[in-house]
DNA sequence: TACTCATATGTGTTATCGCTCATATGTGGT
DNA sequence: ACCACATATGAGCGATAACACATATGAGTA
């Protein structure tokens, strides 16, 4: 057992978190934010999506709080509330590079290296 | 940008593989192979999956090769060619609870444990 | 108040996903 | 060769997700 059940317990709540990280807009949005806290028009000129979409993606990820709104005028920033999100996110990055197998790519995009 | 801008080149293929892991079930199928290898009929006992439906997830886990099979007789074992996953997993899972914010929960449902 | 700008929300359409059923492939034993 | 078992595959269905459109809310300004 050990490490091999691991957490299977909040698989579904592990999961669920991994589904907002599944989606390339929400994920452009979260580095589009990074460590700082931004207005919505600039997510929208940053990423180049609609304005309703981002709003779409931005309610998923302000339901499970991996981000937060804040009131500034007419302007609405976001932030993330934790940024060592961040660093899972490049952990994660990381360990594809590394991977090796490589093409995780479904669209066929083949890398030289690390 | 250092860690603002982030690896938002590589968003898709991120993408890609926490779309992998955003299915309850897939998650089960990789925590009940831990780090051993294990044939196909020990997870479909194990994560109490149908037989069909294991082998559909094990599919798209072999074709991003998140898993490995290796004959050995009539059986199929599958092993996780790479099991630093399961510490991202983990890393994953120990900042979900930390996050504190606490209920991801989208789905409003609020589980202990199972 | 009315008008503008920033953002959110409801609805409908389309595409994708997870699953199951039935069946196929492959392996070992007789 | 046949049979039993382990696993894979293809077709079809229902659920859900992403998106755009039109519209609503809410803040600021005049």
């Amino acid at each position: 057992m050990s490490i091999n059940t691991y957490n299977c317990g909040s698989v579904k709540r592990l999961s669920e978190l991994f589904k907002l990280l599944s989606e390339p807009n929400r994920l452009k949005i979260l580095c589009s934010l990074g460590l700082e806290c931004r207005p919505v028009s600039d997510i929208i000129e940053d990423t180049g999506l609609s304005q309703t979409n981002v709003s779409f993606h931005l309610r998923a990820l302000r339901e499970s709080e991996l981000v937060h709104p804040e009131r500034k005028g007419a302007f609405i920033y976001y932030c993330l509330p934790d940024p060592e999100l961040l660093r899972l996110l490049k952990d994660f990055s990381d360990w594809m590079e590394n991977h090796g197998s490589s093409n995780e790519t479904i669209t066929g995009k083949k890398k030289a290296a690390q």
